[in-house]
DNA sequence: AACACCCAAATTATACAAAGTCAATGATAG
DNA sequence: CTATCATTGACTTTGTATAATTTGGGTGTT
């Protein structure tokens, strides 16, 4: 019937234009590029990222139950602020969770999990410049400890965060001194762990997120 | 144009039915009408609520969000099976959050809010069989101390897990003794909070949780 | 200032097209 | 003859488009 719109105009259904809407829309919300407290409009969304406004509203659903955005019927959703409440009420949770999940390693510890956290963490060492490196092996080391812990749940509770505080810390980088205490950080808990000292390795785990909290904070209060 | 679909044949946009389709699915997961496992089919459960397959979709996603259903790509959606791992994940997260929630009310309680506790624990005490209004009061009890907590995420997370834990509880009822337990628990917490006394709160809170834990898993395995 | 009205945007319904999944069927090699 | 692998087709999800309708906020009038 309709040969109005030619096959030229009509957007052609993209197959997998998808490796997560949502997160690239994260991605934007954490890095600013959608600043905190503008009006999410879907058909502008749509736009944005070139899909339809089906997709949007469903990466908008997903984004509401992880906190990202606010939706409110019929108007549009809202970026949730990612301020310095929000960054101690992240760390809080992550300060309680991360020392249950590294007793688990503790007695669970294998021998090639050891070994491939030490080569991560002398990989550590000498990544100086690029802190999108540095965060992704920082990441890898803290995930060989926890990626066998059996709570499901609260191993996606330290991811989600986890994405949140990289993403921030990529406008806000690191500081050389930080990186050094760090690196010690890292030291001892591998040696917490050698020695199947469960309290130790947990002491240490939560310094160690206090220490990256309070240097977050003292980035975003200088740096903004 | 085409006036080929009358009136009587087209659905009529039912224009404000919605308080919450995914809070609906979410009642079904947890009571069991959608069974663990099963696949859920986006044509299915549109004619199972009545509503097109676009809203099915983006609750489906806000319920992949909260952990209910596990979504993949281009495959049906599957419902989260809720078994004892599950529960035993969920009170670990929850023996963390609580006392760390407590503390704060511990500092924080006003004169106003204690009565209220009192009060509502009086009620309590005489609620004998109604599984329902034991569970809306409990929370009510409970919800009294962290409501005004600053960590909104970390009341989020304590929030959605009691949902869970009441559905489920709902199927595997409370037992009497359970209940005599529970009640000399609050007014422990009631005392510590009014001692001041934050290391004993959190203590008592820690133990009422696991006591719920246990207490639930034991439901579970005879009831089931 | 109170009120009615209008408009922009969301919400829902519906239809259709493209692409992935799965299983059954059939062909082929051993 | 049997086991393995490729093809096919039904079913389902994912995406696009558009119409009908509600809602909430802003505007203008009295």
């Amino acid at each position: 019937m309709s040969e109005v719109l030619a096959s030229s105009e009509r957007k052609v259904f993209r197959p997998r234009p998808r490796m997560g809407l949502a997160e690239l829309m994260r991605d934007d919300i954490v890095s600013g590029a959608l600043p905190a407290g503008s009006l999410l409009k879907t058909i502008e969304l749509s736009k944005r990222y070139g899909v339809s406004t089906n997709p949007i509203r469903e990466a908008l659903h997903q984004l509401s139950g992880e906190g990202f955005v606010v939706l409110s019927r019929n108007r549009s959703a809202q970026v949730r602020s990612l301020d310095e409440t929000f960054v101690r009420n992240i760390f809080d949770i992550r300060t309680l969770i991360e020392p249950y999940l590294i007793r688990v390693f503790v007695e669970q510890a294998r021998k090639d999990d050891l070994d491939r956290a030490r080569e991560v963490q002398q990989r550590l060492e000498v990544t100086q410049g690029d802190q999108v490196e540095w965060d992704k092996l920082d990441e890898e080391f803290h995930g060989i400890m926890y990626k066998r812990h059996f709570n499901g749940e609260a191993r996606a509770i330290r991811q989600r965060h986890g994405e949140v505080v990289r993403a921030l810390a990529r406008r806000y980088p690191i500081s050389s001194a930080r990186r050094a205490t760090v690196l010690k950080d890292h030291w001892e808990i591998i040696e917490a762990v050698e020695a199947h000292d469960a309290d130790r390795a947990a002491q240490v785990v939560e310094r160690h997120a206090r220490g990256a909290e309070r240097h977050l904070l003292l980035r975003m209060r200088e740096g903004a």
